[in-house]
DNA sequence: GCCAACGTTGGC
DNA sequence: GCCAACGTTGGC
């Protein structure tokens, strides 16, 4: 079992939304490091960080998990979506992406603040600078200290 | 809104 | 294949 950490910008789509729907394609990613992850290392049960960039604060928001095998991108077809890629055919999609579904929102979010000075979470790959990868892996350590600590303690 | 860090593009 | 220019991300 693996875990990651979704980074989504919170005027796009929030927790709030996500706690609505209780599922969701995470579909928009066009990045190959990130596509790679969720093609090859992603498998239904893995354990998902909610995180919010550009947001107030900036930080884990909730735990989600992976309920779907990767499957192709449907906006990089779409014309009329901000996704779509003309490079991209149907029988060899450029794009995959996984379906999460809502698992639980934070009574507080955990910041980003808060993870970068606490000694626990040395080496997380979100605490880098530049980290602009919006499918990160996160270690379980990492992963039960946040969802199950962190969050509770505040 | 600013700007540093990063990824991608394209000329050569 | 190099690298400069450009666009984007994301913290602040």
């Amino acid at each position: 079992m693996n875990y990651w950490l979704l980074k989504s910008e919170g005027d796009c789509y929030s927790i709030d939304d996500f706690k609505k729907d209780k599922k969701t394609a995470w579909t928009g990613i066009r990045n190959y490091q990130a596509r790679n992850f969720m093609r090859d290392s992603m498998k239904v049960g893995d354990g998902v960080l909610f995180y919010h960039s550009n947001a107030n604060p900036t930080g884990v928001y909730g735990v989600a998990k992976v309920v779907s095998a990767p499957h192709a991108d449907e906006t990089q077809f779409d014309i009329k979506d901000d996704h779509y890629d003309p490079k991209s055919k149907k029988e060899n999609p450029t794009w995959m992406c996984v379906d999460i579904g809502f698992v639980e929102k934070f009574k507080e979010p955990v910041s980003l603040t808060e993870m970068k000075l606490d000694p626990k979470l040395e080496g997380m790959m979100v605490r880098a600078t530049g980290s602009r990868l919006s499918v990160q892996p996160v270690s379980a350590d990492h992963f039960h200290y946040i969802s199950e600590v962190l969050c509770d303690t505040l």
